[in-house]
DNA sequence: GTAGATTCCCTAACATCTTTAGGCAAAATC
DNA sequence: GATTTTGCCTAAAGATGTTAGGGAATCTAC
């Protein structure tokens, strides 16, 4: 009898967003390897077949996450990039994507998971970031057909920077990380202005 | 009786090293997340509790990949760079890396893993990786306090290109990403032979 | 308002994987 | 040839993922 725990009123009820943003917090926390149906139905307070009502698996999990790191990303772009062009835009997304790395590592790390199911969330989450880099392009002598290329480019600066200084491979050495930030920001801005003159020889 | 197994004139003998290049068989064929001890001591035919005589478990196995990985990539670095210099030298270090990851998807995706324990035959093959990059430089008008910039702009944007490509990321749309592959180390050449006009403001 | 359907969480059970403890036989050492 | 060492084994325990099925609270419909 003294287990007639009042959890009713203290716990308002389970769902799939409220269990990815809690499995979102231990992966910012502990990393996305400690993220699992037992750790996460540890931390909502429910045993782990309970979360098997809500989503299919561990698998379903992880695309949550991926889906949820994306579409805050692409939420935070989209403000950005709002009256910026050129070189501004370009800063200002990069910015986005580095500091929410640094704020949020382990969604991060899982909006960078390429082994994931493709839902149409997350298909419609990816596409966004993708639309942000084509916008950003626009303020710089690209034609259409450079487009792609350019996109991969500034794809590629982005998520290999901001992946490195976050897994520590550019440890505390001088000059630090953020001057270097710097420098690739520059060098791309330089690189997509002079980009006419790189075209198909 | 019948068990009488004389495995002994099969299996030559067992160790660490053989271990972790079977488990680098498995990461290829199956990716890195199917490495376990399990699969390992299946695919040599032991039991698990057998490796543990070889190596101390779990961490272990993906530390010695990870050195494995970063060994294999120095030792094709090495020979890509032998008598090459300028943009040359760029292209050569760079399609090493591309390469190596169409190869050996397993054993890449474990050379990038930044929350392996360090030991010392990981940082030596680290840092041979490192150098060969600042060896690539030395063509270039980088002066040697800029170094530090440069190495890590060519790092970002081949790790961030090559794990994209491999990810599946840059999909199988046209144009395809070996085109853009093309464009992207002309884009990081033309960046490097202008660095020294991108300076400190 | 109460009967029935649905929802949500539970216990039980099983498979897989990691790790430790301890045994046994072959190989190496003296 | 006796002893120590080596290398593999079985046994066992703990953690995780998944499925099956039960029971109580909530919702729906008369």
């Amino acid at each position: 009898m003294t287990g007639s725990t009042p959890r009713a009123e203290e716990r308002p009820r389970l769902n799939r967003d409220a269990i990815v943003a809690t499995a979102a917090e231990l992966a910012d926390g502990h990393g996305l390897r400690q993220v699992s149906l037992s750790a996460v139905a540890r931390a909502v307070g429910v045993r782990v077949p309970s979360l098997y009502s809500h989503l299919q698996g561990t698998t379903d999990l992880m695309a949550g996450l991926t889906a949820l790191a994306l579409t805050e990303l692409a939420d935070r772009g989209d403000r950005a990039l709002a009256g910026r062009s050129g070189r501004d835009a370009l800063v200002a997304l990069a910015d986005v994507h580095r500091n929410y790395a640094r704020e949020h590592p382990g969604r991060f790390e899982a909006a960078g998971a390429l082994d994931v199911p493709v839902t149409d969330v997350l298909q419609a989450a990816g596409a966004r970031v993708a639309e942000q880099t084509a916008a950003v392009l626009r303020g710089y002598p690209v034609s259409e057909e450079e487009q792609v290329h350019a996109v991969r480019l500034v794809a590629s600066v982005l998520r290999g920077f901001v992946e490195l200084e976050a897994g520590g491979a550019f440890g505390h050495r001088r000059p630090s990380s953020g001057e270097s930030w710097t420098r690739v920001i520059d060098a791309l801005d330089g690189t997509l202005r002079s980009w006419s003159s790189i075209g198909p020889t």
